[in-house]
DNA sequence: CGACCTATACTTAGGAT
DNA sequence: AATCCTAAGTATAGGTC
């Protein structure tokens, strides 16, 4: 009460769009835009009647999201979900959410991508049954059957086989040589165990306290 | 070039936040607060470092997405989540819904049977980019794992084949004293085209359509 | 972390190209 | 639909509480 505020005569002043270092102002700094940006969303959906989806990472890690329409408000059109999405690329539904929508979508592309390997993986495995290779061809041939040129290219592949074993028996001797001599090397260790949620960067690790789902342009970190 | 520009004098005029009637209004509205909202979003990453996402559905349909370092990479950190509440009495832990959680379950585990596909048949090709056959085999597959005892046998393999092959090589000599025509041998056709559908069902359990928790507090609201 | 304040930087409606 | 324009409406940096 007794305090008089010092009369506020700072404006707003230019800023680089470029990383706060300032731990402190950089959190402020995203409290307000956050706040910002959840409202410009929620304009552009109701002005233009656009359905989206903002999920946001603090720096510190926590989870802020805002959608249009809300994901409840759809799950009661769609109280039949989930389960196998009945037809995600099939004609859109008008209020599907959108990180469902974009997720049902992934959720497809993946699956058929995961067919389309298989397919490919049991065509290799059949070919894979039947040795095959320029030497191997020569090798699963009767001897009986091989002509000269034939011999030849045996001969020419035999001699680089032989050139490799000898390379790898060298290697051998001199890799023995050196675990004679040599002592444990250190493997790298990986630093986990560090839980502190001050990582704004990657941020992955962290452990996020989760997120709530909001009614449109209602939103709050509990 | 000759047209005048119009002296243009109209600024910006209030506008209510309420859906715009207009088809056309509305879709230029669109185009251009989801530039305003996708350029606030790469302000907030950028100023901030912080990881969002953001999806829009225009209202004729069209998505559009905004993601730092990308949209894929925002979604897939709500796979992790929620860490199992650790016990009821503990602070309110909020709470990802339930269909994107089992969405993005469902996303993760077919990304991972997708990437060991993948492996898979990488591996499968690196094996079928080498030479086969019982000699073959010590060689190529396992050159660099070869210790001294598979060097051995393949010694042993090779030193064979060379007296088979120097065998044949004299049987030749003697009939080419008698005939001079030589045979071809011809090559193993590869029958690619038999793409057998034939997918192994892999035994990873189908959708979870269950929600093996439901704390208490769902969706907590401010 | 918020909320509030002020002056300014930025966004954008409406129109034209 | 993209771009430019202008003027008016907003968002927000920096500060205080």
């Amino acid at each position: 009460m007794s305090g008089a505020r010092k009369k506020t005569s700072n404006g707003r002043r230019k800023t680089e769009i470029k990383r706060i270092e300032k731990e402190q102002a950089r959190q402020v700094c995203f409290s307000k835009r956050r706040a910002g940006l959840f409202k410009k969303a929620n304009e552009l959906s109701l002005l233009c009647g656009a359905q989206l989806a903002v999920v946001v990472f603090s720096p510190s890690g926590k989870p802020f999201s805002y959608g249009h329409p809300s994901v409840d408000s759809i799950l009661d059109r769609f109280s039949c979900w989930p389960s196998p999405p009945p037809s995600c690329l099939l004609p859109p539904h008008p209020f599907v959410h959108p990180v469902i929508h974009a997720l049902c979508r992934q959720k497809s592309e993946l699956r058929e991508q995961l067919e389309a390997e298989r397919r490919r993986k049991v065509a290799l495995e059949e070919v894979l049954r039947r040795p095959r290779g320029p030497v191997a061809d020569l090798l699963n041939e009767d001897l009986e059957e091989l002509g000269l040129p034939e011999l030849d290219k045996l001969r020419t592949a035999l001699v680089q086989i032989r050139a490799e074993a000898v390379s790898r028996a060298e290697q051998l001797a001199m890799k023995t040589l050196q675990a004679m001599s040599t002592s444990v090397v250190p493997r790298i260790s990986s630093n986990a165990g560090a839980l502190v949620a001050a990582a704004p960067a990657a941020g992955s690790a962290g452990a996020p306290t989760g997120f709530a789902y909001m009614p449109p342009y209602v939103y709050r970190l509990v």
